[in-house]
DNA sequence: TTGACAAACGGAGGGGGCCCCCATATCGTA
DNA sequence: TACGATATGGGGGCCCCCTCCGTTTGTCAA
């Protein structure tokens, strides 16, 4: 239904579609990724029936709310590859955790992504992934990170951060220079 | 109404408690922080009025499931505070958060502890940080810790990652290792 | 322009959860 | 045993999620 791949939808679907994603995006950001769907539908002027036929689950609908900010990151990412790994690999995951803490429901969107066994490229989780997955290899190839570290204990804490920071970028950003320099001497 | 400074109540009352906190602690452990409240009472064998009289409120209710294994881990914090400080300080850290991630509903319900403006002994949560804070300052004292660290900031760490690793405690052992060591050689 | 069909819509309802009201039942005691 | 205080629970109000199905709307060919 919300598929990239189908051919050209009716004018109203189209309509009806950016209206759904822009009230979620409002509601989200105001009420946190808990919000109601109904509600969603109700602020956006459409049926409940509508929202679910648009999006197959609250999951779905987050996942294009949060596309827009995962791309931003995503060529943030793209950019801090041209650099010091050591460098780039720091300030990707400083800045993925203040944009996280940030944004209302990301971190709960991008820790439901990891569950889902969809393509990296497909979810906002799996974007994260594998601009995170580029930047670690780097820093590996230069000795910047302890080896036993991997990608995903990187997101995982990332996640972790975030969400329980959620509203407050200035503390999840000094917890996680903790967990990067370490907590004693 | 759950006040413990409350004289003896009727022996249906009391009974009915025990029941409502044993059938909780099943279902929270089967289910997560999150299982319905109506479905604790309806397993208790008691109507959903009942429950709502008992405990005002979800987190009251955990509270009083998770207090024992609270308990314990507070008199654990008495016996490392009389060794090393600082393998005290880290062994604390690691049992707490293999705990937490262990017991399903835990590291939910001291998260939400810290919102609730009680006396600290009075919550999960609270008896946490009072335990935390010890040990802390024992490490503070001979510089085994970063100044900058705070007890809260361990705390938030602690709950974060073993929230991030619910039902892994191997995942949840690692990343607070990680954290405490530093990522980077 | 119009007509016809596929596409999309939305109200309504079933199922569930949270919380409270108040008529009823139970406990402890005199 | 009878009485009053204490505690119970069914049921209802309100909200949420999700789906069914009768109705409307957009599109395109004639």
């Amino acid at each position: 239904m919300a598929n990239p791949k189908a051919g050209p939808q009716r004018s109203d679907w189209q309509r009806n579609h950016e209206r759904l994603v822009a009230t979620a995006a409002a509601l989200v950001a105001r009420d946190g990724a808990q919000v109601s769907l109904e509600e969603i539908a109700r602020e956006a002027g459409v049926g409940s029936a509508t929202l679910h036929r648009h999006f197959a689950s609250r999951q779905v609908l987050l996942e294009e709310v949060f596309r827009d900010e995962v791309e931003r990151l995503r060529r943030r990412a793209g950019e801090l590859a041209g650099g010091d790994p050591r460098t780039g690999l720091v300030t990707w995951l400083e800045e993925l955790t203040t944009s996280a803490a940030n944004t209302r429901g990301l971190p709960a969107s991008l820790a439901a992504g990891a569950d889902v066994d969809s393509p990296d490229g497909d979810t906002c989780h799996g974007i994260v992934r594998e601009a995170t997955v580029v930047l670690v290899n780097r820093a590996f190839a230069v000795a910047a990170v302890r080896p036993e570290v991997s990608p995903d204990d990187l997101l995982t804490l990332v996640e972790a951060v975030s969400r329980a920071t959620e509203g407050d970028p200035l503390t999840a950003r000094r917890l996680l220079r903790l967990a990067l320099d370490g907590i004693c001497p």
